[in-house]
RNA sequence: GCCAGGGUAGCUCAGUGGUAGAGCAGAGGACUCAUAAGCCUUUGGUCGGGAGUUCAAAUCUCCCCCUUGGCACCA
């Protein structure tokens, strides 16, 4: 079996519901995991739940319910929304499953045979009311913040694990793998908080604190905690311990928001795995945040909108196309329902998918509902020509580098030139005409505007997989699982079949 | 406080040394196949502030301001 495209979300936690940072890594993952398969790359595309935790027992225990009703709820909402955006994963791995445990308590049982693992006192202050230790740094003037609660001093015992010895390595291992961070300005985050010297990692918790969680393999008193849980899931989903492992790790990119790359992916996770002898990820593609000082955006009623409900009214591709066409991976970005809006009005309703009502209304009035060919070439031809063969040169160059939001930018420039192109040749006025040349260029007209859309449905293809389909199938053509032999301009479309006339985004009275 | 990202037209953003850009919004126009859409033209910015380097700075250097993150046994 040879090595698959491995691409993983950061698994969410079960402490509440999705919202939109939720939704748009996943469907950042999935547009890079789509892109990978249409270009030939066999992928395993994993997402996951994190279900253990104080948070979880915690708010269990307030509702009186048991910890994996809750964790089953919030799965279900967690699964149903990659259903609702279209989220290609191959599979979804929750931290409660017993092949995860497996994976866990071997790891674990590996590194304390190892002496990797030891067991040492851990002395400081701890919240009875919040149920955690608190730190000197958090103390002020003297005092404990009155939220804290009672803070005694207490001696507890716990397994760690040997971080710092492998400091050295990994500030190495950075600093010569200049790439593993994108965008790279990050890595400066990492080496920063690497100057400092690592502490050894607790990874328990006595159970008479925390009983939610997977028990140490070698001492049945504790849970391990956080990271030898969540961190693991990443192998666990990729068959550890199976041959399949061999074909799917290292993982070509943990996609991650900037939160939680330093330190648990950059330097926790690297960590375990050098200790376990396994191989480093090649990527961490660490994408910002979306800002929504607009959340609460109907002026006129001061009803705070739920980005997600976007999905529901404007279709998932359209939530799609907005976040990736919004989003400079890496940075934050900022979001409203006015720019929600503006995107889906003018992008998507106005120029392509009026684009595509003009041409099926004119097709079948013009030209009996059949895709003609193209049979002239002036130029006006020339001009499209040239710029689909621009966008064609540049369009994989961007998505492989993640500029997602400039490729969309481009496709839709595409989309505007074709616009152009149809004022310029008015195909309902060579209609009228009875010469022989005009009804040449009519078909011509036609055909190319056929054509012109069938390769931009390919393009965006990743990211509107479902519009993409819609648009080749009015098209009189099929969807696609490749991009091979999509991408040339041709008459491939003669001969078939306009589609009924459809409205592809409707515009939804608000 | 330290480190880093961002601060460019009303809005969202491109643009890293050579006469300020795009889309949207606004204004005007011609057209009519189309979701009152599209097309053409156009208004609009002392590029956060200040100083410096340079023939030339949005772009390089220094200082400052605003903003978002990181520097937690927080997930």
């Amino acid at each position: 079996m040879s090595k698959q495209f491995l691409i993983t979300t950061a698994i969410d936690y079960a402490n509440g519901s999705p919202h939109i940072g939720h939704a748009y890594e996943k469907i950042l993952t999935d547009v890079i995991a789509r892109h990978k398969r249409l270009s030939g790359v066999p992928v395993k595309f994993i997402t996951g739940l994190d279900e253990h935790g104080q948070k979880v027992q915690m708010s269990a225990e307030k509702k009186g319910v048991e910890p994996i009703e809750i964790c089953d709820s919030l799965a279900g909402e967690f699964q149903s929304l990659c259903q609702r955006l279209n989220i290609t994963n191959d599979d979804y791995i929750r931290t409660t499953e017993p092949r995860h445990k497996k994976v866990v308590q071997s790891v674990l049982q590996q590194l304390f045979d190892e002496g990797q693992i030891y067991k040492a006192d851990y002395n400081g202050f701890y919240s009875i009311r919040q149920e955690q230790f608190v730190t000197e740094k958090e103390r002020e003037n003297g005092a404990w913040p009155q939220i804290y609660g009672e803070v005694i001093e207490v001696t507890e015992t716990n397994y760690f694990f040997k971080l710092s010895q492998y400091q050295d390595w990994l500030i190495d291992f950075i600093k010569s793998n200049e790439s593993i961070i994108y965008p790279r300005f990050r890595s400066a985050d990492v080496l920063n908080f690497l100057k400092e010297p690592l502490n050894d990692l607790c990874i328990s918790r006595p159970k008479e604190r925390l009983s939610w969680g997977i028990e140490l393999p070698f001492d049945s008193g504790f849970v391990t905690y956080v990271w030898f849980d969540a961190l693991v899931n990443y192998i666990t989903a990729s068959g550890y311990g199976s041959d399949a492992f061999e074909a799917n790790w290292p993982a070509d990119y943990h996609v991650i928001g900037k939160d939680i790359l330093s330190p648990p992916h950059a330097v926790y996770w690297p960590i375990m795995l050098k200790a376990l002898g396994l191989e480093m990820p090649k990527h961490f593609l660490v994408h910002g945040w979306w800002l929504s000082s607009g959340s609460k955006m109907s002026k006129s009623d001061g009803h705070v909108v739920n980005p997600l409900d976007l999905i529901d009214t404007y279709g998932s591709d359209a939530f799609r196309y907005f976040v990736i066409r919004e989003m400079n991976v890496g940075q934050d970005s900022e979001f409203s329902l006015d720019l929600f809006q503006s995107r889906y009005n003018s992008d998507l309703a106005n120029d392509l998918g009026n684009l595509v009502s003009r041409l099926l209304n004119m097709g079948h009035r013009f030209a009996d509902g059949t895709v003609p060919s193209s049979t002239i070439k002036e130029a006006e031809e020339l001009t499209v020509l040239a710029h689909w063969s621009e966008l064609k040169e540049h369009i994989f160059d961007l998505y492989d580098n993640f500029q997602f939001h400039k490729a969309l930018e481009q496709i839709f420039a595409f989309v505007a030139e074709l616009n152009r192109y149809t004022e310029l040749r008015a195909p309902w006025k060579l209609a009228k005409s009875e010469l022989d040349e005009d009804k040449q260029r009519l078909a011509t007209t036609l055909a190319y505007m056929s054509e012109g859309l069938r390769l931009s449905a390919v393009v965006l293809s990743p990211v509107m997989p479902d519009i993409a389909a819609k648009v080749l199938n009015l098209l009189g053509s099929s969807s696609i699982d490749s991009y091979e032999g999509q991408l040339e301009w041709g008459n491939s479309l003669a001969g078939g079949t306009f589609g009924e006339k459809i409205i592809l985004f409707p515009k939804n009275e608000a």
